[in-house]
DNA sequence: AGAGCGCTTCGCCAACGTAC
DNA sequence: GTACGTTGGCGAAGCGCTCT
């Protein structure tokens, strides 16, 4: 809405707000429309429209005034004398009518007449006056002592006489604006369009106006609360209203410069202590606030801060004082409802939220950081696999699997880690971890904590070789650091990683196809980049803050590309050859072999030449009446004494119960078949 | 001229967002 | 899941304006 049109909108609850501060009949001269008007009052383009109205009116059978008399309408014009000497400078001018065919003479009329009368001075306008509005304004309102002002200014606009007076009174209750133009309440606001300014006040229309000035009392101009309330009076007298047509009277009070300008003076003369007053309690105001503001901030923690603080609480309560592992999403679920009502509002007023993985990512670990001590059994969610060669064993990547995982002996002596998942079954399926007696990392892009725990058991404890395979970009790049240096989150971290790239240099040697992609984020400010790598990462700028750059991904190759690549880096990188332990182990593993296969040929030679399955067979059938009925009974007895257990368990326990009753027979049954087995003479 | 106040600037930090 | 750049709000410090 423009300032014009919300002047506008105002006008009609002005209107209906409006009460007239006088009372006709009254004592005081004033201004009346059917009063004698001067002719200083009007410009040409008046007096035209005045004469020739009066023409229209003789056409329609009224009476063809003499020009003579026209003039002695007028004020200070209704002398004999006085109107033949303005008579006599338009000769051919008899009757109104004859204007018709001189038209221009209109103006040569006015300047006459303007010549040969006196410019009315304002007084003979008259005023409201400072006593009635005084007595009005109290009357109305509850008002405070000694606070009533009025100011009054006379003046002429271009010969047309004002008279503009204001009063001001401060009241207890908000108060009204009471507004009169020649002793009569006006239909609309006359001034809504019009541009008051005294000052550093200024505005649209009166109400505009005070409101600037902190004396606003309408509708939305209405001061706010903690303002001076006030009640305000304004009158204007002068006979501009009675030319100005309605649907013309409000723009056209903006070329009233000095009835404006007079009426901006004495609103800003009976408000400005208001004003000042006002302004004053306004700054406590906001002091208040802003004080009230730091207050509740103080009383209420960061939302860091009250994590930290319920975390020990959280923890007991998640894992039971210890008792369960819990993941950290778990630990999140306790510490939400501890931080109620500990945390402020947010931007929106409403209670702050805790984001998940501001709390896993940046709160968790910085709290176990500034303890120093981790938190026991809060784990990660496992994220990438590790797999082991020949053992075809899994090794999911979370906190608790690599705390406990064991390296194997002599099983594998590298380990790859590969920033993309996807690559897994091309490596499998080219048994290249067999090959070459290499663990795989199958991951989704930055490390876990976990994964990268893994790497640093590997590399210190053990004498592993690493080795990262990334995509050529400023990300892969940034993985394959992150893997060997410290971050803000792995502190002291250092590994020996060995980089197989995909380097971009190799890459485009190779031919591969580079992707484009927007990059929205400053590069990684650790990567050390040559000039080749600079052009492709750091791009072309397209807007503010992004860029065009360039990539290639490990994806570009094909599959057996990624095989030869993969084992073309691994020789140039001088990977170590196949694991073959040393002379001591491999002679107890012969020993171990030997003594295991020795074993297994035995017994099945045993089992064949005595006829084991035979006698298996026989003994099954001789001995059926053992198995048990009463499965139900048995089933209720386990179950009372161990519920974990399984129904299954129940009947096996059972049949064993019947087995061990009877032991002794069957022993001597085995016994007696087995010698008579070894008697056989088929053997 | 000095006190008091408010505005701007700067650095810090919590929190968020984007990238993998 | 992790890394880290970006944003936004806040307080401290410094400066300048206003008022007395």
């Amino acid at each position: 809405m423009s300032r014009f049109e919300h002047a506008q909108s105002e006008v009609l609850e002005i209107a209906d707000s409006y009460q007239s501060v006088t009372a006709f009949p009254s004592e005081w001269r004033k201004y009346l429309p059917s009063d004698a008007t001067s002719a200083h009052w009007y410009d040409e383009a008046a007096l035209v429209k005045l004469v020739f109205h009066e023409v229209a009116h003789a056409r329609r059978g009224g009476v063809d005034k003499l020009l003579r008399d026209f003039v002695r309408e007028f004020k200070g014009l209704s002398s004999t004398q006085k109107a033949k000497a303005v008579t006599d400078s338009l000769p051919h001018i008899k009757r109104l009518s004859d204007f018709d065919e001189r038209r221009d003479d209109v103006a040569a009329l006015l300047a006459a007449m303007q010549a040969h009368s006196d410019p009315p001075k304002p007084d003979t306008l008259g005023a409201v006056g400072r006593e009635y509005m005084r007595s009005r304004l109290e009357a109305w309102h509850d008002t405070m002592p000694d606070t009533f002002e009025y100011e009054r200014r006379k003046g002429a606009d271009g010969g047309v006489p004002f008279v503009v007076e204001a009063a001001s009174v401060w009241t207890r209750k908000p108060g009204e604006v009471y507004m009169g133009v020649n002793f009569s309440p006006p239909f609309g606001d006359p001034f809504a369009e019009t541009y008051l300014e005294c000052k550093d006040i200024n505005g649209y229309s009166v109400a505009g106006f005070l409101y600037t000035a902190r004396a606003g009392t309408v509708g939305r101009y209405r001061s706010p609360d903690y303002h001076v309330p006030c009640a305000i009076a304004v009158h204007v007298t002068s006979p501009v209203f009675a030319f100005l047509d309605r649907a013309k009277s409000r723009v056209s009070l903006n070329q009233h410069r000095e009835l404006t300008a007079a009426l901006a003076n004495v609103l800003w003369s009976v408000t400005h202590r208001i004003h000042k007053e006002s302004k004053r309690r306004e700054k406590g105001k906001v002091r208040d606030t802003r004080a009230a503001a730091k207050q509740e901030r103080k009383a209420s923690l960061t939302m860091k801060a009250a994590v930290f603080e319920v975390l020990p609480a959280a923890w007991s309560h998640a894992t039971g004082n210890g008792q369960y592992p819990v993941s950290a999403r778990n630990l999140y679920y306790a510490v939400r409802p501890l931080i109620q009502g500990l945390v402020g509002q947010g931007k929106d007023g409403n209670q702050q939220e805790l984001d998940y993985s501001y709390f896993s990512q940046t709160l968790l670990p910085r709290y176990q950081a500034d303890t120093r001590k981790p938190l026991e059994g809060i784990y990660y969610e496992p994220r990438g696999t590790l797999r082991e060669p020949h053992t075809g064993a899994e090794v999911l990547l979370g906190t608790r699997e690599v705390e406990t995982y064991d390296f194997p002996e002599y099983t594998y002596n590298k380990i790859l880690y590969c920033e993309k998942q996807g690559l897994w079954p091309i490596l499998s399926a080219a048994r290249i971890a067999e090959r070459y007696d290499m663990a795989v990392v199958a991951a989704q892009g930055y490390a876990t904590e976990a994964a990268r725990v893994l790497f640093e058991k590997a590399d210190t404890r053990e004498s592993y070789q690493l080795f990262v395979l990334h995509d050529a970009d400023p990300f892969g790049y940034n993985i394959a650091l992150t893997l060997t240096e410290e971050t803000q989150r792995m502190p002291g971290y250092q590994v020996d990683v060995i980089d197989l790239g995909l380097n971009l240099k190799e890459a485009l040697d190779m031919g591969l196809q580079t992707e484009t992609f927007t990059r929205e984020k400053k590069l990684p400010s650790r990567l050390q980049l040559s000039d080749l790598e600079r052009e492709y990462f750091v791009g072309k700028r397209i807007s503010e803050k992004a860029w065009r750059c360039r990539r290639v991904e490990l994806n570009a190759m094909t599959a057996p590309q990624t095989v030869e690549y993969i084992e073309r880096k691994l020789e140039a990188e001088g990977a170590l050859g196949k694991v073959i332990p040393p002379d001591r182990r491999l002679s107890s593993e012969a020993q171990q072999a030997f003594a295991g296969m020795l074993d297994e040929y035995v017994d099945e030679w045993v089992v064949r030449l005595l006829g084991l399955e035979g006698i298996k067979a026989a003994l099954r059938d001789e001995f059926r009446d053992m198995i048990p009925r009463d499965l139900r009974t048995a089933i209720d007895t386990t179950f009372g004494e161990d519920v974990s257990r399984s129904w299954r368990a129940a009947v096996g326990e059972r049949v064993r119960q019947e087995l061990d009753r009877r032991q002794d027979s069957l022993k001597a049954r085995v016994r007696q078949s087995i010698l008579d087995a070894v008697t056989d003479t088929r053997i």
